[in-house]
DNA sequence: ATACACTCCGTACAATAGTACGGAGTCAAG
DNA sequence: CTTGACTCCGTACTATTGTACGGAGTGTAT
């Protein structure tokens, strides 16, 4: 195996070298020591793994931060592990809700796509219709009042 | 039906007036005319609705200009319906797979928390060797040190 | 041993997505 | 008709997430 440098990591992982420099400098990878012996460093093959999963959890929607809190997550004896366990199902729960999200633009997208040859046969004519109408696409669903939100 | 004015509409949105402007400043949301009469804007119920759509999708991960595509997807008969159906089916494929990674995180998680309490009964350590090994515990490929994180 | 690519590090620049501010206009209650 | 809250609009500032650049050091193939 040819020793890892950063612009191998880089490549393997799909990202450019500055990119790996700028998750080191923000805790998400760690920077591996320069050899006693001097000369470029050395990084571990799992360095790759590691930035490829931060770039996907970044296309679902997590923030470098909280990409941080999930890779800190650790079924370490050492750390207590209750611990561990209650942030992983918070993370768990926020995956489960985006999930349902996903599915509802998912289910709305299949609609579009239906209503579009048959052409008026439903009202769906934007992808906001085809997401208020959750199932039911019977009369007077604008009656409902949202004060949802904070 | 009082008059929706911007900040009623932000608040529906769950937003503050400064992010609906910026929305119409960037084409997200249409900026009601001046009424003739003059004095302020009236907005229509359905933008707090798309506002909501806009920031749900944000969160999956979507940046503002592909929401803007999605918002413009339209049965409209007068527009080219295979355009529009071949555009949305980019967009399904696109959320296919993006729940299918949401999936892999999830069982990752809970392999997580699983192996918790066991301590040591699997060697899932971090969510990244939880995602690493899909099922198959080929032995001894990732056994080595995994102790140069944090 | 020299050329050339790559590393290292610091700093600067950039795109996206807001957020804040200030001054003038408007509306509605008292 | 005054007051206070809100609108309107332009501009400026901020945070996040990178990218680019430049100069000095290092590794390696010829």
């Amino acid at each position: 195996m040819k020793t890892m440098t950063i612009s191998k990591i880089a490549k393997e992982a799909g990202v450019g070298v500055e990119t790996v420099r700028f998750y080191e400098r923000n805790g998400l990878v760690q920077q591996p020591p320069k050899p006693s012996s001097g000369g470029f460093r050395v990084y571990p093959v799992e360095t790759a793994e590691r930035i490829r999963f931060i770039r996907q959890a970044q296309e679902l929607g997590f923030s470098l931060r909280e990409i941080k809190e999930l890779l800190s997550l650790r079924t370490d004896p050492a750390t207590d592990c209750a611990d561990v366990r209650e942030r992983a199902q918070v993370k768990l729960d926020e995956i489960i809700r985006k999930i349902a999200q996903m599915k509802g633009i998912q289910t709305a997208l299949e609609k579009l796509i239906a209503a579009c040859p048959g052409r008026g046969a439903l009202q769906v004519c934007s992808i906001i219709d085809a997401i208020e109408a959750p199932e039911k696409t019977k009369t007077n669903l604008k009656k409902r009042k949202r004060k949802n939100y904070e």
